[in-house]
DNA sequence: AATATATCGATAAATTTATATCGATAATTA
DNA sequence: TAATTATCGATATAAATTTATCGATATATT
């Protein structure tokens, strides 16, 4: 991690999207305003932690009513820049390269995947749900050219620290990986892993906990 | 979350399986032996972090040198059960869905996937990576008679709750989702989700933060 | 108009999690 | 064989995070 004035804990941070998520449900049945009480029972949270939560945004709420909705909205995707759309290019077309670049929700989530890239020749010039895939050896030029500022690793384990590297030289600033190994990257480049190894393995932790139970 | 006697703070139970991967390298090397130093430098922590955390399978090294690599992977894959893998239904033969069917490692996490449900009728009847796809009203009924204890769920966020009522209906103990909701499940029914957003909000946010200082 | 109620937001306390200290010990080096 | 070094593991401290308390205030109710 960098030099980061650490202003907002991590912990908070990741909340933060939940909250977006359930304001989305709540868009469409038209509430106008809510309460952190309420945030917290539908998420499974404490009203004083969502209040704190909320109050890393700057907004202000009233009492007895709570939060006007889009305001709340509003602050939380301006606090995440999910309003303004940053371009990315996705390394690794394989199964789960392609369900990413056909998840039709990360508009919302202010990223936009421009390219994709891998190393088949068979795949090469072809499209997936839009997006062409190029070469792998021309992720670095191209994101430098193209100012590129994410890139996502969808490769296999044992390609994608190469992966990493490739896109650092292009000048690319964030990575999100996939790939189930730990990165290196310098320090100035933002790393965030998805890990489902991690995810699962808290679900296999506890199920036997709870079958050895029985 | 249940009455359970929380030995293991979430945390460590999180970083355990990078700790696995990490062995997972090594071994190909066939390293033999291995300190809480040098795990901490590959995966960025710091050792006694890793002692902590490695003390939770009651695993013990030697000064010096560390712990046997054999014995260490053994212990942490035991804790989390990895060793004895559970069967489970997926839920939505979606891309995301078919990607996680065909990923190879999950045998290695302890899991198996053997039956994936969906509503389209154009997919019943047909296989993703060996696995057959059936139509969603089965799985109640299936997975109460295979004793199913886990179920994954790829469906999009608006059929999700929908699901995992489902999935509690037949039995199932423990839910891996992936939709873009929270969930509702009774409290005896472990529910982990893995969350492109939670976790592309802290990317987004850093990135704000990094572009901003520029 | 007065009272009751739900909620906010600031400050404080409690809890959890991470890190530091240090004696003991196995391997290595002099 | 003695001294040195790296590491473990137990205990203690520090830091981060969550939760509690409480006065203030906007809305609803009597």
């Amino acid at each position: 991690m960098s030099q980061e004035i650490k202003q907002v804990s991590l912990p908070t941070l990741r909340r933060l999207p939940r909250y977006i998520q359930l304001l989305k449900r709540l868009r469409r049945e038209e509430v106008a305003s809510i309460s952190a009480t309420i945030i917290a029972n539908e998420l499974g949270l404490e009203p004083i932690q969502v209040r704190k939560d909320l109050s890393v945004t700057g907004i202000t709420g009233k009492p007895k009513t709570g939060f006007i909705l889009e305001e709340l909205n509003a602050a939380l995707r301006d606090f995440l820049n999910w309003g303004n759309t940053q371009d990315a290019f996705l390394a690794g077309a394989g199964a789960l390269g392609v369900a990413l670049t056909g998840y039709p929700n990360f508009k919302d989530y202010g990223l936009n995947i421009i390219s994709a890239f891998d190393n088949n020749p068979k795949k090469i010039g072809t499209k997936i749900h839009g997006i062409e895939i190029f070469p792998v050896d021309k992720i670095a030029d191209l994101a430098a050219r193209m100012k590129v500022n994410i890139g996502i690793i969808t490769v296999p384990a044992d390609a994608a620290q190469e992966m990493a590297d490739i896109m650092v030289e292009g000048g690319i600033k964030a990575i999100w990986n996939f790939a189930p190994v730990q990165l290196k990257v310098p320090e100035e480049v933002i790393l965030e892993s998805v890990s489902l190894a991690q995810s699962l393995g808290v679900l296999t932790h506890k199920l036997a906990f709870l079958l050895e139970r029985e």
